[in-house]
DNA sequence: AAAATTGACAACCGCGATTCT
DNA sequence: TAGAATCGCGGTTGTCAATTT
């Protein structure tokens, strides 16, 4: 059978957002405020889905947005929440203000991996890359040792701190690193051992 | 100076989860 | 309670600017 389409595409624009089409979006959204999302583009003279006007408002328009580089500190937070959660963009970017799941999503793809690599850690796993005979780092291999006996201490710290409460059916995660999670409870979610 | 390559990021697509009827 | 409708997430693609060859 399959799903139906989320909207008319032979009505629909697709592509770059131009300023009118912001615009549009944006004084609907200050009047009526974020409701269905299906039935926003007619109610808004969009020729968009309604996916796509979500989209855009989220991750773009909306006005608590943050945009900018990211700090040093957002960078470490990331890769912390990564080594927990895995690939949680929506939780990761629920504990980064401003920040969208789809700009962190994004900023890991281009920045973080590399980072990682350069330490000598899978972005995976966040495990040291063990490839024997290969050198990750041919011309700072004491760097790489401390990062990587750094990054290591700190993934075992806060597996121990990770724990979960019973009640209500949410993990709490104690980080030991100011930082506090709460998440609804997915048997998928692995902690790590 | 032009072509090719790389990097960054906005946007799209498919699908699972949730809500509604 | 089942099926349809909708939402939200994560992976992927497209596009454009910057950099390299």
């Amino acid at each position: 059978m399959g799903r139906s389409p989320c909207c008319e595409k032979a009505h629909t624009n697709k592509g770059a957002w131009t300023k009118e089409e912001d615009e549009k979006l944006i004084s609907y959204i200050k009047a009526h405020g974020e409701g269905c999302w299906r039935s926003l583009p007619k109610a808004a003279g969009l020729l968009r889905c309604g996916k796509s006007c979500r989209l855009r408002w989220i991750n773009y328009l909306r006005p608590d947005l943050k945009r900018g580089n990211f700090t040093a500190e957002e960078d470490e937070l990331i890769i912390k929440l990564h080594s927990l959660l895995g690939n949680k963009w929506s939780l990761i970017a629920g504990r980064l203000p401003g920040r969208t799941d789809n700009e962190i999503k994004n900023y890991w793809n281009t920045h973080i991996k590399r980072k990682l690599l350069s330490r000598g850690l899978d972005p995976q796993t966040h495990r040291p890359i063990d490839v024997p005979g290969r050198d990750p780092f041919p011309s700072t291999p004491k760097q790489q040792d401390t990062s990587m006996a750094d990054q290591d201490a700190t993934t075992m710290k806060m597996a121990q701190a990770a724990r979960v409460s019973s009640d209500g059916g949410y993990l709490d995660l104690d980080l030991n690193l100011d930082l506090t999670i709460s998440l609804p409870y997915h048997s998928s979610l692995q902690l790590p051992s």
